[in-house]
RNA sequence: GUGGUUGUAGCUCAGUUGGUUAGAGCGCCUGAUUGUGGUUCAGGAGGUCGUCGGUUCGAGCCCGAUCUUCCACCCCA
């Protein structure tokens, strides 16, 4: 075993992968610029003061931090107490980004006098975060986001879903998207009596389909919710589309967040046709403390690998750079995942073989420059075509070419040259043809 | 971050209660076939058993640390 290695959860890409997540990103990309989404690239590294303190404190401890550069170590304090938590900002000043929102939004608030609003962009760049690899998990993975600012309009939202449904058809990947809403998990929070411990009671919320609804339950009465309370929520989580808007009806304060939901699932059955589904469901829980109007999740039903996307409103998102009142809402693709579920559903279209297609036998002496010529005019054609680079065994030339799977071989050898020719063989069914040695001929006959 | 798990040839994996020189299949290289592959046959190369340390007369096997993988938790795409 070799002593390098590649660094914790991260990840070497071969030819096949790369295509492979080429096509999804070509996929979602097609669909982002049909609903006119406008692409953006922001850096890698943001400052650590525009990253830290937007995804949690969880959040927090996952982002990378990159040392600062110099003699840094100058500037802290003798005798400071060996703490991570006070050493990091003496000794780190930027970081790996771990979203694409938060540097969009940051983005917004540098160019806030250039952008005309509602501001639609797309945006599909790696991000990364330090907590520990799973299947489906990695340090560094793609995102492809989708957000639009600057606008309240719920066809906002219905056409965020509309993408997300489109993506997921075109993929071939059946999917549920489930959509709630902030103001329905206020509302059950303030029903429970724990409005003022918020983020613990979605956090209980969120594990429902892992640990089912009694352990849910037994938590919330451990936190302070009444066994009858408790009891209420858990049947009104347990519904779905239709019978929870019904169930919805009895938590009052967020009639308007069920008339929202509703007109967005009205909107989005009344224009799309295929298979994903969008449906109402009060157990999902989002804890990104960011979101404040609709939420939504993707999965897929066939594949055990979590969420394959997410997104929500949010109100005020730039408000924290400065720039108050832009509403906005966006949504996410995970391509690792997609990946994954592709794979583990075998949905990737028939490989596109873009390997060579036909490969110049390399005879050595004055055959190689007439043979590389010939090659090169058949580049020039657009025909993928390689050049075996250095006399060798026909047998060995060969066999190279039936390992990388390329269709046809031309050979021009020491006969060849005497009368002219050169011999196009098909790699396939064997069959070889003696031609003049013309580029159009080549063309013609492969 | 907490607890567990994995690592033997390029790949997939055997390897007994600790005991000489660590094996198989596939792949790779050479030849049979000096200009004809994907088949066949013959031969060959390749491993300090993840790394470092310890126990032992003796360690792939036992112990510790560390890295990596995967899993559960946490959190999330």
């Amino acid at each position: 075993m070799s002593k390098v290695s590649i660094a914790k959860g991260m990840r070497d890409f071969s030819a096949l992968e790369v295509s492979r997540r080429q096509y999804i990103i070509g996929q979602i990309k097609q669909v982002f610029e049909n609903y006119a989404f406008q692409p953006l690239e922001t850096p890698s590294m943001e400052n650590l003061s525009t990253l830290t303190g937007k995804y949690g404190d969880e959040g927090d401890k996952l982002i990378f931090r990159v040392l600062k550069s110099g003699d840094f170590l100058k500037s802290v304090p003798d005798n400071l107490p060996r703490d991570a938590h006070k050493w990091s900002p003496m000794v780190s000043d930027k970081a790996l980004r771990y979203d694409l929102t938060v540097p969009f939004a940051r983005y917004i608030a540098t160019n806030r006098n250039d952008i005309k609003l509602p501001f639609k962009r797309y945006q599909i760049q790696p991000v990364w975060r330090a907590d520990r690899p799973q299947k489906g998990r990695f340090r560094e993975f793609y995102q492809c986001d989708a957000d639009v600012v600057g606008s309240d309009s719920l066809f906002q939202e219905v056409e965020l879903m509309l993408i997300y449904a489109t993506v997921f058809e075109k993929l071939g990947l059946k999917v549920n998207i489930r959509i709630s809403s902030r103001s329905v998990l206020n509302g059950l929070a303030a029903y429970a009596g724990v409005a003022d411990k918020f983020s613990t009671f979605c956090t209980i919320l969120d594990k429902v389909d892992k640990i089912g609804e009694a352990a849910v339950m037994q938590q919330w009465i451990e936190m302070g919710v009444t066994p009858e309370a408790a009891d209420q929520i858990r049947i009104a989580i347990g519904t779905r589309g239709e019978n929870a808007f019904g169930a919805m009806e009895k938590f009052r304060e967020m009639d308007k967040a069920l008339a929202d939901l509703r007109f967005i699932i009205q909107q989005f059955e009344n224009n799309f046709s295929g298979k994903a589904s969008l449906i109402f469901d009060p157990s999902l829980a989002r804890g990104l403390d960011y979101y404040t109007g609709a939420i939504f999740e993707v999965e897929c039903p066939d594949v055990a690998i979590g969420s394959i996307g997410g997104g929500g409103r949010y109100a005020d998102l730039t408000g924290i750079f400065g720039v108050k009142d832009v509403p906005g809402v966006g949504i996410s693709f995970g391509l690792d995942r997609i990946y994954l579920a592709l794979e583990e559903r075998n949905l990737f279209p028939v490989d596109v073989n873009d390997g060579p297609q036909i490969l110049g036998v390399n005879f050595g002496e004055k055959a190689d420059v007439k043979t590389f010529g010939l090659i090169t005019q058949l580049r020039e054609k657009g025909i993928r075509s390689e050049f075996y680079p250095q006399k060798a065994k026909l047998k060995k030339q060969l066999d190279y070419a039936n390992q990388l799977d390329i269709s046809y071989v031309l050979m021009m050898g020491e006969e060849e040259m005497a009368n002219n020719s050169i011999v196009l063989k098909n790699m396939r069914t064997g069959e070889q043809k003696v031609l003049p040695q013309d580029v159009a001929e080549v063309m013609n006959a492969i």
